[in-house]
DNA sequence: CTTGACCTTAGACTATACTCTAAGGTCTAG
DNA sequence: CTAGACCTTAGAGTATAGTCTAAGGTCAAG
């Protein structure tokens, strides 16, 4: 099948696929005489596979490593594979836990903010942001100031 | 203060304080006489501010709204603020699920695998990125091959 | 025989946020 | 005066993973 064929049937487009060429990931197996991209269905198990090991996180870099684990299994071992998901399941993890507190901190953030069209005169989120401590202006009736009516 | 003083006192590089300047976040209230760039107490809040923006994970474009709301805040409302933060905490929150689901999905692949210095002739890992069925071989026991002595 | 779909290449561009380099000018302490 | 620290600029490089373009060749159908 040509590099259109192989797209549509391994979700990857065919730049994509040229690109992983280029990475050295997947090479089709054959040229047609006008230099076509022939693969055939083994080209297509390794798309997918690499595909799959996108899906599940896996940079190309380690994909390039499953590949070559996969092209020639009994001179890998378990430890070889596992050690990569290891690593992964542990980057993965960590940024979870980064994201989570960052998460927490935006929510600190903006529920001591009222959101409301009052003048962000009071705005807590940028006081906070500015250095002063966070201060809860969810409402803004103790800081009446009279530059503005109150819009809400 | 020079940009090397600013730099340590905000937690940012001269480096990225240029990159920043270029960006239009944050510009010296003065040059030298030799063109040096010269900031000022108000420069070094500013430059906290986008610190602490950064942190919370905001991106360079929204930090430029924070700083514009917190450069005339009566002509903004609070709900300018919010709106970002809010939206922050739905990619993060989006994200963290994301990841969440991968790590998931990392853990059932690699649990399967002994990890072992065993061939990877079988290994789960590889299988189940391949197409296969995931197929547990936490123990290699059941598929002796003989092409191999248990080297473990 | 032409139209349109599909293919080829090298290389530029996207996004994000820096990070560093080269080549040179300035300033301060000894 | 000189060494070394610090500053200037424009522009290139880093990382990741594509994504797209230009300019052209190939192929099947009508
Ligand atoms: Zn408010
Ligand atoms: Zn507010
Ligand atoms: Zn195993
Ligand atoms: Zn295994």
């Amino acid at each position: 099948m040509k590099i259109g064929e192989l797209a549509k049937q391994s979700g990857l487009s065919a730049h994509t696929l040229r690109f992983y060429e280029k990475q050295g990931l997947i090479s089709p197996s054959t040229r047609s005489e006008s230099n076509y991209r022939i693969y055939n269905q083994n080209d297509l198990s390794t798309a997918k596979f690499i595909k799959r090991s996108r899906d599940m996180g896996f940079s190309l870099e380690e994909v390039e490593v499953f590949l070559s684990i996969r092209a020639d299994k009994p001179a890998h071992i378990c430890a070889d594979a596992k050690d990569i998901a290891q690593q992964k399941i542990v980057d993965v993890g960590q940024k979870i836990k980064e994201m989570q507190q960052v998460l927490v901190a935006l929510h600190k953030l903006s529920d001591a903010c009222c959101g409301g069209s009052e003048s962000a005169e009071f705005c807590s989120i940028i006081e906070a942001l500015d250095d002063r401590p966070l201060t809860d202006h969810t409402s803004h009736q103790d800081k009446q100031v009279g530059t503005k009516e109150d819009v809400a």
